[in-house]
DNA sequence: GATAATTACTTCGTATGCGAAATATTCGCA
DNA sequence: TGCGAATATTTCGCATACGAAGTAATTATC
């Protein structure tokens, strides 16, 4: 157990940190959308219709960072729901695109919660600088991240 | 409707890293835990079993912030599994102490993999300044967040 | 121009994940 | 003591969420 070195308390901390960030920010989404009668991930397809006009299900899928086949399930409800309606596109039959019916549209347009809203609150409550800042180390450990952490063996300073 | 400013631009990037980092440590974790038969939930649940002993179900909860019925079901299944065991608490007959089997107890201790370990990796090759000042900015948010909070309790938010 | 490989989506099985209601136990208090 | 409030857990219904396998349509390759 070498685990207790001050560097090893802060990463704890922070990822402490982020875990609450994340899962606070979706439960209180999730709560706003209720009370419209909608779940978070359907609050937040709405949404992006609103923004982004007709989107296929995959591009949704990407966009919120699911599979396909968990947004086929999201799509299937909110269709029984009268909130979009699914055509296939005409130049490639294999695509369903995904459309806000007027409900959809309506309701979309009433509700200016964003997802995540929490968190961007907090966010912007900081000062510039600290925005900045934070802004560059976290692009910075993302950048670690995609570089595959491979070189981690070269790192380490605690172990 | 200030959505255009050069902070709303940080704002929406530092959410989006976020999202990512913790969205793909999860992913990343979730195929780990899969090479010893584990889920993502249960792999963190041993761990937790492995460094702090038996823990009362709702103590359980706490620690991965999940509801008490998520771990019940969490809990269901790893019993069936033999990985833990269930037994009440002596000193206070509601409580339900979770306890590692031989068997949950020996996989824990073949698995070095700490959950979030890609986002932890990534922290780590920060150099240790800008280790500090993001936890220093973070807990400045999270605390926003909770003032947050507790001021949106206070009220019947505006609808 | 037929067939293999690829792409877009759906279906299925299983595991979270949550909130509301139910149950069992303990605590608070008159 | 007794009883209502609080606490710990479970059960239920529903909505994600994922991966594997399946289907339909398009593209690549010869």
């Amino acid at each position: 157990m070498s685990k207790s070195s001050p560097n090893q308390t802060n990463v704890d901390a922070i990822v402490e940190t982020i875990v609450y960030l994340y899962t606070e920010s979706r439960r209180l989404t999730k709560g706003l959308a209720r009370q419209f009668g909608l779940t978070g991930p359907q609050l937040t397809v709405i949404k992006l219709l609103e923004q982004f006009g007709d989107l296929s299900l995959s591009s949704l899928s990407d966009r919120i960072r699911a599979n396909n086949s968990t947004v086929t399930g999201i799509i299937d409800r909110m269709e029984r729901g009268e909130l979009v309606q699914r055509e296939r596109s005409a130049s490639d039959r294999r695509m369903v695109l995904i459309r806000l019916t007027k409900k959809g549209r309506q309701l979309a347009s009433q509700i200016e919660v964003e997802p995540m809203k929490l968190f961007r609150d907090a966010l912007r409550s900081l000062p510039p600088a600290e925005l900045d800042e934070l802004f560059r180390i976290l692009g910075r450990v993302q950048q670690n991240v995609l570089l595959g952490l491979t070189a981690q063996s070269g790192q380490n300073s605690g172990e």
